[in-house]
RNA sequence: GGGCGGUUAGCUCAGCCGGUUCAGAGCACCUGCCUUACAAGCAGGGGGUCACUGGUUCGAAUCCAGUACCGCCCA
C-alpha cells in the first residue's frame, strides 16, 4: 500500500522549452527514498554490490570534492542497481576529534567568552554532543540533494555506542596481542591544540629561515667550538655537541667538555657519524627532548634529555631566565643575548623544512611525551600481500606503489590524543587516596572499569583509529549475533571505495589493515582514486582563499544533474579537476537537450492531463522491417551499451558518459529525430512514435546513474506505468546483437558525408540552407545496392539538406555550373546555376584535393616500403591498399571536376 | 635528495596495453540561420610540427631513455 508520499508525484501539466530542474529534483527524491528504492537488504538470490561511503566530519559542509566523489559513488550504485545487483551503498559520518572539538571551543569562546576548561570535561562533551544533534546532520542533508541513493536506514556515526565498542575492542585486542604500547617518545605537538599528533597529520613546508652560528666554550682551554643551528631557543635544553668522528678539525675535542652559553651548564662532545661535516660549521648541538634525529643521537650516547617546553610551547622552568616566554620570542632574546656576548660568529638565510600542524596551521613542536602507539610494521607486511598478490587492485595502477613506499617505510602510529572528543582510551589506572594515579601499580587495558575507584585515561583515540574500522564495524562488527554475522557474510567484502588521494594513508591502507587484521579478508576489492578539485588556476580550494565553489549553489543554478555530468565528464582517471563554475553550463545544456528531444516524438503522443501517456506505444516491426535510420540508430545504440559497459569495467565512467553523450546529441538529435520528423502539419505514425520511445527510454536508462532526476522524470512520460516502475530500478539495457546492421549503418554513413559535403557547399557558396537545390549521385554502375538504397531515401536528402530533387545513377554526365563533392566511389553533383561562384568552387576543390594527395602521398609511402609490406599484419597492409585506391579515384574525380570547371 | 604526475587547438581537457583520415571534445572565435524539440539551439568553417632530443619499430601523440618547465607526495 502506497504512503501518500511514496505516491507517484504528478509530472508537470504545461511543458515549457527550457527543462527546469528546481520543482523536479526534490520530488523525485522523496519518492525513491520513501518507495525504499535505497534500501539494501541480504537476498541470497541477489549478488551484492556494496559500496562504503567515506563518512563526512560531522563540521563538514558539501564541498565540490565531496560532490566528485558521490556522484562517482552513486552512478556505480545505480549501475548496479539497475543490473540486478542488490546495491548497498552506506552512509554515515565521523566525529573528527579535533575539527569537531575546535568548532565548538570556538563558538563557546565567541558567544560566551568562555573555554572548555571553564566547562570541565563532562559539560563539554555535553555541549559537543548537543552540536552535533544540531548541526551533524546538515552534510548529509546536502547530500540528498545531489541525489544520493544511499541506504539511509543504515547511517552510521563513529561515536555510536556500538561503533564505540568496536573501537574499544580492537584496542584492547591489539594490545593483548602487543601491537600496542605506551612510551615515552618524541611526539608532533601542536602546541594550539596542545595534543600529539601523528606523522601524517604535519605537513613539511619550505620557509626562509636563518642558520645561526654560536660559539660554545670549550672548557679547560681557551677556544670555541663553532655550531650552526636553526632553532637557536632550543640551546636551552642541548645536553651535548656531536662532531663527525673523522673530521681533523674536531678530532681532538671529543670527549672534552663545553659551556652551554647563557645557562653555563657544563655538556660534552661526542662524534658521531650522524653529523654532515660539511653542513654548517660542521658540529652540531644535541636536544634530544627537541628534535627526531637529537633523540636518536642522544639514545645511542645515553645524553640527558632535558625538556625545556611548555604544552603551550612557551619555555618551562628547565630555560632559567627564558622561562615563560614563547618559544619564538625565547629564540630573539637567546639571538639578541648570544649576540651581546660575543658568541654569534654570523647568521645566514637559511630555507628550513617547518613542520606545520595539518589541524591548527601552527608550528609542530617535536615534545617528549607519554602517548599510546601502534606498531605497524607487522599490520603492514599482509597489507602490501593483498595489493600484490592482486586481490586488490587499485585505479588508476600508479596510487599502488605510492602505498607500497608508505607501507614500507612505515612508523609507529601515536593513537592518543589530548582532547575531550572523541573515544576514551579504554585504559583504566588505579588511583591513591587523594585522587591522584597511582602509576606505580601498573594499568589495566579494558573496556569496562576493572574494579571500583579505577579510572579511565584522560585521552582520547585519533579519529582514523575508529574509522580505519568503517567497512566492517558498520555491517555490526564485532558482534557476533546472529544478524550481524549473516550481514558481514553477506556484504563484506565491500565492492569498492572511492576516495581522494590525499587520505591514501590516513585512511585507505589503514581501513586494508584493519580489514585483513580483524576480518581476515579484504574490506573492499578495487580502490578508485579520484583526482582532486582544484580552482580554475589549479589551487586548491580553501576557505582562506575564498576560491571555492559551493556544490549547493551550483545545484541550485544549473541542477543536480547538470552539476553530476559536468563532474563526471571532466573527472578523467586520477588526473585534478581545474574546476570552472562555467563548466556547468556544458551539463545544464544536455539535461535542456534531452528534455527537448522528447518533444520531437512527444508532441504526437496521447498524454492525459497529469502529463502521463495515456497509451503505450510499442514496436510492431521486427527489426528487418526498420527504416534504415531506424536501424542505423539501434546498430549504433547496441554498439555504445557494449562499449559503455567496458569503459565501467575500468571505471572510466568518463568515457562511458562521454560516448553516451555522443550517442544522445551526435546521433539520436542531430540524425535520427531529424530524419523521423513529419512534414508540416502531419502527425507522427504511432510506428515511428514506437521506436523513437524505444530509443529514447534507453537512452534515458544509460544515462540515469549519471543523471538520475531528469531521467526519472521522462522515464514516467514515456509510457503509462504501474507504480514503483520506476527508472532507478528499472532493467539495465543490454546489448542486443541480433538489432545491429553495419552494412546498413555502413550505407547510412556515406549519406551523411554525403549530406554533410552538400550541407558544406551550399555554405561555402553563400546558398541559404533553406534553399531547395537539386543533386546528382554518380555510383559506378556495379554498386547496384548503393544505388537502390540511395534512390529509396532521396526523402533524407530532401530533408536534411533541402534537396527536393535527387538523381541517382551511373555514368551520370555532369552539369554545368555545379560543384561537387566526393564520398568514396561516389560523386555527388550539385548544380547551383545562378548561384555559383565559380572561383569560390575552385578554391574548395583545389583544397580538397591538397589535403587528399597528402593523404595519398602518406598512404603510397608506407605501402613503397618493402618492410612494411612484409612485416605489417596483412590486414592493416590490405587496409591500406584500400585505402589507396579509394583516394585514387577520389582524386582522379576531383581533378576531373576541377578541370570542367574550366 | 627519492618517487610520481603533467606538458595535445586561444582556454579547459580527452585520447596514451602502437596501425579505422587519429589528430578529437566542450568553451571561445568566424559565417549563415529565431528552419514550430531545443538560441541552454541548428548548419558550415578556421585553428595544433601532440614540450624538446634521441631510441625501439615496417609504423609512435601512444612504448623506452634523456632534457626543460609546471605540480604533487615523501625525506
Amino acid at each position: 500500500m502506497a504512503t501518500e508520499s511514496s505516491a507517484t508525484p504528478p509530472a508537470q501539466a504545461a511543458r515549457s522549452t527550457a527543462y527546469d530542474p528546481t520543482t523536479i529534483e526534490p520530488r523525485w527524491y522523496r519518492y525513491w527514498e520513501s518507495n525504499g528504492f535505497f534500501r539494501a537488504e541480504r537476498r541470497p538470490d541477489k549478488t551484492p554490490h556494496v559500496i562504503m561511503m567515506p563518512p563526512p566530519n560531522v563540521t563538514g559542509r558539501l564541498h565540490m570534492g565531496h560532490a566528485l566523489q558521490d556522484t562517482i559513488q552513486d552512478a556505480l550504485t545505480r549501475l548496479r542497481r539497475m543490473q540486478g545487483y542488490e546495491a548497498l551503498w552506506m552512509p554515515g559520518k565521523d566525529h573528527a576529534g579535533i575539527a569537531t572539538q575546535n568548532v565548538v571551543e570556538r563558538t563557546l569562546r565567541e558567544q560566551e567568552g568562555r573555554t572548555r576548561h571553564d566547562l570541565g570535561r563532562e559539560a563539554f562533551v555535553e555541549r559537543v554532543w548537543q552540536w552535533v544533534d544540531e548541526y551533524g546532520d546538515i552534510i548529509l542533508q546536502q547530500k540528498r540533494r545531489l541525489g544520493d541513493s544511499c541506504d539511509w536506514s543504515r547511517e552510521r556515526f563513529t561515536l555510536d555506542a556500538r561503533y564505540e565498542r568496536a573501537v574499544q575492542d580492537v584496542f584492547v585486542r591489539l594490545y593483548e596481542e602487543g601491537l600496542i604500547y605506551r612510551g615515552d617518545y618524541l611526539v608532533n605537538w601542536d602546541p594550539e591544540n596542545r595534543t600529539a599528533l601523528s606523522d601524517e597529520e604535519v605537513e613539511n613546508v619550505e620557509r626562509d629561515g636563518h642558520l645561526w652560528y654560536v660559539r660554545y666554550p670549550i672548557e679547560g682551554e681557551d677556544g670555541f667550538i663553532t655550531i650552526a643551528t636553526t632553532r637557536p631557543e632550543t640551546m636551552l635544553g642541548d645536553t651535548a655537541v656531536a662532531v663527525h668522528p673523522e673530521d681533523e678539525r674536531y678530532r681532538h675535542l671529543v670527549g672534552k667538555t663545553v659551556r652551554l652559553p647563557l645557562l653555563g651548564r657544563s655538556i660534552p662532545i661526542i662524534a658521531d657519524e650522524y653529523v654532515k661535516m660539511e653542513f654548517g660549521a660542521g658540529a652540531l648541538k644535541i636536544t634530544p627532548a627537541h628534535d627526531k634525529n637529537d633523540f636518536e643521537i642522544g639514545r645511542r650516547h645515553g645524553l640527558d634529555v632535558i625538556n625545556i617546553m611548555n604544552p603551550d610551547a612557551t619555555i618551562n622552568e628547565r630555560g632559567g631566565p627564558y622561562a615563560g616566554l614563547d618559544r619564538f620570542e625565547a629564540r630573539e632574546r637567546i639571538v639578541a643575548d648570544l649576540e651581546a656576548q660575543g658568541l654569534l660568529v654570523k647568521v645566514e638565510d637559511h630555507t628550513v623544512n617547518v613542520p606545520i600542524s595539518s589541524r591548527s596551521k601552527e608550528v609542530i613542536e617535536p615534545l617528549i611525551s607519554r602517548q599510546w602507539f601502534v606498531r605497524m610494521e607487522p599490520l603492514a607486511k599482509p597489507a602490501i600481500e593483498a595489493v600484490r598478490d592482486g586481490r586488490i587492485t587499485f585505479y588508476p595502477e600508479r596510487w599502488a606503489n605510492e602505498y607500497f613506499r608508505w607501507l614500507e617505510n612505515i612508523r609507529d602510529w601515536c593513537i592518543s590524543r589530548q582532547l575531550w572528543w572523541g573515544h576514551r582510551i579504554p585504559v583504566w589506572y588505579h588511583t591513591r587516596p587523594d585522587g591522584t594515579i597511582d602509576e606505580s601499580r601498573g594499568f589495566v587495558v579494558s573496556i569496562d572499569q576493572p574494579e571500583p575507584g579505577m579510572v579511565q585515561d584522560e585521552d582520547v583515540l585519533d579519529t582514523w583509529f575508529s574509522s580505519w574500522l568503517w567497512p566492517f564495524a558498520t555491517l555490526g562488527w564485532p558482534d557476533e549475533d546472529e544478524q550481524t554475522r549473516q550481514d558481514l557474510a553477506y556484504f563484506y567484502p565491500t565492492d569498492v571505495l572511492v576516495s581522494g588521494y590525499d587520505i591514501l594513508f590516513f585512511w585507505i591502507a589503514r581501513m586494508i589493515m584493519a580489514g585483513l587484521h580483524f576480518t581476515g579478508e579484504v574490506p573492499y576489492r578495487d580502490v578508485f582514486i579520484t583526482g582532486m578539485i582544484k580552482d580554475k588556476y589549479g589551487r586548491w580550494m580553501s576557505k582562506s582563499l575564498g576560491n571555492g565553489i559551493d556544490p549547493l549553489e551550483m545545484i541550485e543554478q544549473y541542477g543536480a544533474d547538470a552539476v553530476r555530468f559536468s563532474l563526471t565528464i571532466l573527472c578523467a582517471q586520477g588526473q585534478d579537476i581545474k574546476l570552472d563554475p562555467t563548466k556547468f553550463e556544458m551539463g545544464r545544456n544536455f539535461a535542456n537537450k534531452i528534455w527537448n528531444a522528447f518533444n520531437v516524438f512527444g508532441q504526437f503522443m496521447e498524454i492525459g492531463e497529469d502529463g502521463r501517456p495515456l497509451r503505450d506505444y510499442r514496436r510492431q516491426r521486427a527489426f528487418g522491417e526498420l527504416e534504415l535510420v531506424e536501424r542505423w540508430m539501434l546498430t549504433r545504440l547496441n554498439q555504445t551499451i557494449a562499449a559503455v559497459e567496458e569503459d565501467i569495467a575500468r571505471y572510466r565512467l568518463n568515457e562511458a558518459l562521454t560516448k553516451i553523450y555522443q550517442l544522445f546529441w551526435g546521433d539520436y538529435c542531430d540524425w535520427y529525430l531529424e530524419l523521423i520528423k513529419p512534414p508540416k502539419g502531419q502527425d507522427m505514425d504511432e510506428d515511428t512514435i514506437a521506436l523513437a520511445v524505444e530509443l529514447y527510454e534507453r537512452m534515458i536508462q544509460l544515462l540515469h546513474p549519471f543523471m538520475p532526476f531528469i531521467t526519472e522524470e521522462l522515464w514516467w512520460r514515456l509510457r503509462p506505468r504501474r507504480d514503483g516502475e520506476a527508472c532507478i530500478v528499472s532493467a539495465w539495457p543490454t546489448r542486443n546483437e541480433a538489432e545491429e546492421d553495419p552494412e546498413g549503418a555502413a550505407v547510412f554513413g556515406l549519406m551523411q558525408e554525403m549530406i554533410s559535403g552538400i550541407r558544406n557547399v551550399k555554405s561555402q557558396h553563400g546558398v541559404a540552407p533553406g534553399k531547395e537545390i537539386t543533386a546528382l549521385v554518380n555510383l559506378p554502375a556495379e554498386a547496384v545496392g548503393s544505388i537502390e538504397a540511395l534512390r529509396r531515401h532521396a526523402r533524407y536528402f530532401d530533408r536534411l539538406a533541402r534537396v527536393t530533387d535527387l538523381t541517382v545513377g551511373s555514368g551520370l554526365a555532369r552539369p554545368a555550373a555545379c560543384a561537387s563533392v566526393v564520398v568514396g566511389r561516389a560523386e555527388v553533383f550539385v548544380p547551383l546555376a545562378g548561384m555559383i561562384d565559380l572561383d569560390q568552387e575552385r578554391e574548395r576543390l583545389a583544397r580538397e584535393i591538397e589535403q587528399k594527395e597528402r593523404f595519398l602521398t602518406g598512404v603510397q609511402k608506407k605501402l613503397a616500403n618493402p618492410q612494411f609490406v612484409t612485416k605489417a599484419p596483412a590486414e592493416v597492409v590490405e587496409r591500406e591498399r584500400q585505402k589507396e585506391r579509394d583516394a585514387t579515384a577520389e582524386l582522379k574525380r576531383l581533378r576531373a571536376s576541377l578541370a570542367e570547371l574550366g
